[in-house]
Order: C-alpha cells, then sequence, then structure tokens
DNA sequence: ACGCAAGTAGAGTGATCATTCTACATTGGA
DNA sequence: TCCAATGTAGAATGATCACTCTACTTGCGT
C-alpha cells in the first residue's frame, strides 16, 4: 500500500525531528508511525532506512512549504522564502537543519550526505530561480544556510537579518 | 596535572571531529586520548562530560586561529575572517560545526545548548567587533554560520560568497 | 464459507557498550 | 627505603537495543 509508505515515512520524520537521530528506539519509531514492528521492518529494512525515509519525507515537504505559491515579483519571492524559512523553523525544527543533524549523527553514511546534497543542490537551485539571482546561488544558499542555523540562537531577528542581506545582495549586484 | 587535562581535551576533540559523536565508543576515545580507561574517567566522569570537554577545546582553538591576529583595516579583517573560518572548514572539519553536530546528537542536553549558545555568542561579538559592523551582529553570524554549513556542499566558492555578501553588507550600511 | 495476503502483539536473541572493579607498576618526597 | 598518589591494563557487569521469530487476527476476492 501507497499508504502504509507514506503513513510510516512520516510518523518515522515527526519522531525523527522531535527527538533527534541518535535517541529514538526502533520500538519508539514503530510508535511514531503507528504500525507493528513486523510491518515496519517489511517496509523499511533497517534503522538507518528509517532515518533516508524520514529525510525523504521531509524534502518534499520542505520544497513545496518554502516555494510552492510564491509571488512573481523578485524582490518580494526573496523575502518571502526567508519569511517562510523562519516560520518553517519556528514550527518544525527548534534546532538547525535535520539533514546536517542526520549526517552529524552517522558521518559515514555515503547514502545520507548523497541525500542531502541533493537536497541543498535542489533548494539553492530553485531560490536562484525564484529570486531572478541566478547569478549568485552560492550567496542565497549561503544565507538560507545561516539563517536556518543561526535562528535557534537568535530567534525571528535571524529571519530580518537574512532579508536585508538579500536586500544588500540585490543592489551590490546591480 | 594540567597537562593530562589538556591532552585528554585535545584527544577527545580529535576522536569526534573525526568520527562523529554517535560512534566513538569510549575505548576508542581511551586511545584517542592516549590514556587508561580509569585515568580518562577520573577526569572525566562520564562520556556526555567527554564531549563537552572535547568541545571546550575546540572553543579555545576556534577563536584563537579566527580572530588571533587579525588585520587593522575594518575592510580586510571581515575578508581575512571568512578566509580563516573557509581554511578551519578545509583543515578541521569536513562537514559543518561540531557544536551544532554535538546539540544534534544529543538535542535534550541543556549543558549542550547553553555551551553551543556561548560559542556562538562570543564568535558573533568579537566577529562585530573586529569588523567594525558592529550594528549588524546578527547578519555576520547569518554570513558565518551559513558559510560553516556550505563549505561542505560548495567548498572554497561557499568562502567567496561569504566575501561577497560581505561587502555587500558594509555597502549597505553606508 | 474459505483461504491467503497483510496486519498486530510482543517475547526472544545476540551484540554492543558505558561504567566499575581488580590487580599491578611508577615515581617522587620525607 | 618506603609509602602514598597516580598511573596502566584489561576483565566483569548490567543495561540497552536492533533485529527476528512465533502466534494470533482481519478483510477481501472467489
Amino acid at each position: 500500500m501507497a499508504d502504509m509508505t507514506s503513513k510510516i515515512s512520516a510518523g518515522l520524520e515527526r519522531a525523527f525531528a522531535a527527538r533527534g537521530f541518535a535517541e529514538p528506539s526502533v520500538e519508539d519509531l514503530r510508535d511514531a508511525a503507528g504500525v507493528s514492528l513486523r510491518t515496519l521492518y517489511k517496509y523499511v529494512p533497517s534503522r538507518a532506512d528509517m532515518v533516508l525515509a524520514a529525510l525523504e519525507n521531509r524534502h518534499q515537504r520542505y520544497l513545496s512549504r518554502i516555494f510552492d505559491g510564491l509571488p512573481d515579483v523578485p524582490e518580494d519571492a526573496t523575502d518571502e522564502i526567508f519569511a517562510r524559512v523562519g516560520s518553517w523553523m519556528a514550527t518544525e525544527t527548534s534546532h538547525g537543519c535535520l539533514f546536517h543533524a542526520a549526517v552529524a549523527a552517522d558521518p559515514n553514511s555515503a547514502r545520507l550526505r548523497a541525500l542531502l546534497e541533493r537536497h541543498k543542490a535542489e533548494v539553492a537551485s530553485r531560490a536562484a530561480a525564484a529570486t531572478g539571482l541566478a547569478a549568485a546561488e552560492t550567496e542565497l544558499l549561503v544565507i538560507i544556510e545561516g539563517l536556518t542555523q543561526a535562528w535557534p540562537i537568535c530567534g525571528e531577528a535571524a529571519a530580518e537579518a537574512a532579508k536585508r542581506l538579500g536586500h544588500a545582495l540585490r543592489i551590490s549586484l546591480g
């Protein structure tokens, strides 16, 4: 069932986001997914795969929450992206990026690294397209990453700082 | 002995930086510290304290590597800070900030959170002072955090982007 | 009705690992 | 010279935990 797969992925994402990657036992993950241990292992054959399934789910949710239905005017889209990243941090994650956290928890996993790079590459390229700042894709990524990591420390002030950096960048590009 | 304490802290920092916070067993940490298990536990009474000792050591090393002996001219100091952060990433850390990684590995530790905040607050305030951009401390923190997280993905290009953001920021502040 | 496909519940297993404990070695000061 | 402090080496211990297995239930197509 596709139902089962997405129910499990969503539950896993919630569990890892709330409690980190090290702490939850597979039995905790089973509770979060709302299925039996046997079924959980049928759809997701190891704990490492549970991490990947959770991140796959988050990737999709993040992209649609940040980039769907942005304003057409590039200046407005830029501010809106940073505002949405701030709101994402406020409601979904109290501490940093879940992809970086997963890699930090298991730095030797090549699959995890690959997923992180795919996620960030897509975020950067969509941001470049929506803001019309294609010549400054790396700068946009730096701002988004910085906002994400600074949020747990500075809160809303980080989003305001990101917007000001976006304006400064646009001006300096002429 | 003060010797023993700093030898142990340095070894622990090396081990956690190389292999993450989850993987190394206490016996691995003992090997990295170069002492016996008994002595290790005498100076650092639990694995959680070993993480804190490693981070304390890193905090000092990071501050002195990034901020010691900066140029007096604010423009030059700004570029130099970003260049040094890039060089730190290149030689010390392949993936992200060790403090964020530690918090991600154990999100419930209040001591770890406190240490992260103290570290970032000091980085931000020293950067603000050295660059003469005291009015934009949060922007500086966003750039440094962004550079640190984007480095594993973009490499040296992240440092160049950070420098351009620094210039744009200085211009926009008039 | 029936039987299979797919689910639940939860006990068992084997490995790993933080922490403690026992036994021994060294060293420097009185 | 002796002892007390501080170190090394590494074997128990006890808990946790990923993963497997057994036994039972349910719903659907024919």
